[in-house]
DNA sequence: GCTGTGACTTCGA
DNA sequence: CTCGAAGCCACAG
């Protein structure tokens, strides 16, 4: 049992982000690191890098500020198919009009 | 307990 | 516009 009171890891609450953007829709690295309260763009990167929740999280639903699709495990190529399986406009390589599709976190602003 | 690295971001030239 | 370097947080060794 422990103690339910324990804080989820870090990397456990980008997964709950990206279980909550809905087909269709991206977010970027920033925006997840934002909703968390923290500036660690790098450490949501990395931990999506273990990818232990890729079969649970659509991780390929993450992509960078700059509107490039960013890395994924299995392949940028792939990540780029699966959004635009997705309804997700991506021109070479980078989405077209990333603020249409870019998904907001209700952080309580 | 400290160091290194990374699926990133942002500024400056 | 394009290119380069620095910065940041968390996790792993």
């Amino acid at each position: 049992m422990s103690d339910m009171n324990k804080v989820y890891d870090f990397n456990e609450r980008c997964y709950a982000l990206l279980d909550q953007i809905p087909a269709g829709k991206v977010t970027t690295y920033g925006e997840i690191a934002r909703a968390l309260g923290s500036r660690a763009w790098r450490a949501v990167g990395s931990a999506m890098a273990g990818n232990r929740h890729l079969v649970v999280v659509p991780c390929h639903r993450v992509v960078r500020s700059d509107g490039a699709v960013g890395q994924y495990a299995q392949g940028a190529e792939r990540k780029v198919a699966l959004l635009r399986s997705e309804g997700v406009e991506i021109e070479n390589g980078k989405i077209a009009g990333l603020n249409r599709f870019m998904h907001r976190f209700d952080a309580g602003c």
